[in-house]
DNA sequence: TCTGCATTTTTTGCATACAAAATTTGTTTG
DNA sequence: CAAACAAATTTTGTATGCAAAAAATGCAGA
């Protein structure tokens, strides 16, 4: 059973409890398991060929990333995030692409705005065909690479673990026009600000970029949950 | 009434992954369990009278908070912070400050504010007679109580996780008389900020306040390597 | 039919057992 | 005596087994 694992991957290197936590991040945060559902250890275990040990090691390990919740006596269940829980957590990660945009300011080397700026022009040209999926794939890239240009591990490793549990939410956050249109202004503003070297005006424009798109998240949030009760109003 | 459950239940109700975390944590943040020392599953299992599953447990949600690093198939170690990752954690817990500060400064409620001016001036008098437990008991009560004022419970949650790493290092670090006085004179001047509501003020009092800690810190940091190394050099 | 309760089944939590890897120890040889 | 290699021991990683708790099921009575 776990000869399969072994002889499809030749060298594991990497700890099972790693490998199943790296497969349950992706599920939970694509929402392949649901907010709210329950993670069934026998079932599970199933799916991903792993006995319940390294599995329930796993889930601990997401537990303490804040992606899953433990029921005691009851398992864990995926993170079901309230409105006023997606409020707070947009106003940390906020503050958490403010500073790292505020310190890329100040620490980017040429080499980096340079990389930035082409993914910047990529991410125009996906805007202009209205390509979401690869808007969004680079919009990831390039916050990602403002991070790494703010040259603080730590920021960083906090940045990605508090921007996890809202990911699923981000997928699925179609923009509209207005929004969207506001969303690329932003951003040419802070290829500006990093060019300048201004991490007050970095600050600034990542402040509004992120209280907007808690706007669309939010607004996008209250929607689907409303026409959800109203759907299950009819069923009923 | 819970009182009474926890009485009449002999066997806590709590999980006991739960409780080997909170003891491994205090163990940690504390240095009983020294920086970069192994933790010997079979050892620690003796120790803390559970078998080794749920000690695992605890050590893989450790080891997700960052108190504890995974070597593949050699164990956990207490992690071991270099000079840059303490300079870049602090880094961190200077924005999270900020934003609490930030805030709070809005969000404060009178009773909050009076609590918070209450325990300003008790830790005064433990600083008038010098007495640093007390001091120190008092300066992490003001601010964590600051942090909830924030009413974030994110915020509050990231800001535990990533000082817990540097708590060790707050522990040891005894300020001298200069440093100390200018301590509190920050302290002062977030009361100030409180009171008049001042989130850009109050924003400006914690970075600088972080700042000076970090200093003091370090400074303490580097002279115990040198005089770590100078003692090893005699001893060998 | 619905409610309340007892019984069965499932699921979780912990302990133990076994396999694989790493470390230590001991021995041999240059 | 030191280095290198091999055997033994320890330690980690995973699977399995068993007990306790929770959930599901079934049944009796109103």
């Amino acid at each position: 059973m776990s000869a399969d694992i072994i002889s499809l991957n030749p060298t594991p290197r990497t700890a099972l409890h790693e490998q199943v936590a790296l497969r349950l991040r992706e599920m939970l945060v694509e929402s392949r398991i649901a907010p709210g559902a329950k993670l069934n250890e026998r079932e599970l275990s199933e799916v991903l060929n792993v006995s319940r040990t390294p599995l329930r090691e796993a889930i601990k390990m997401l537990a303490a990333e804040g992606l899953v919740e433990l029921l005691p006596n009851r398992g864990a269940i995926a993170v079901e995030l309230s409105e006023a829980d997606v409020l707070n957590t947009f106003e940390v990660m906020a503050g958490l692409e403010a500073q790292s945009g505020e310190l890329a300011a100040e620490r980017i080397t040429d080499a980096e705005l340079v990389e930035i700026q082409a993914m910047h022009y990529e991410m125009l040209a996906a805007f202009t065909r209205r390509d979401l999926p690869a808007y969004y794939r680079l919009n990831s890239a390039i916050h990602a690479a403002i991070n790494a240009a703010a040259k603080n591990p730590v920021l960083s490793a906090t940045y990605r673990q508090v921007n996890a549990r809202l990911q699923a939410l981000r997928f699925r956050s179609n923009q509209d026009g207005d929004k969207w249109d506001a969303a690329m202004k932003e951003h040419e503003q802070m290829i500006d600000a990093l060019t300048q070297r201004k991490p007050a005006a970095m600050r600034a424009v990542l402040l509004r970029h992120l209280n907007n798109k808690r706007d669309v998240v939010m607004a996008q949030l209250v929607q689907a949950q409303s026409s959800r009760e109203a759907g299950e109003g009819e069923q009923a």
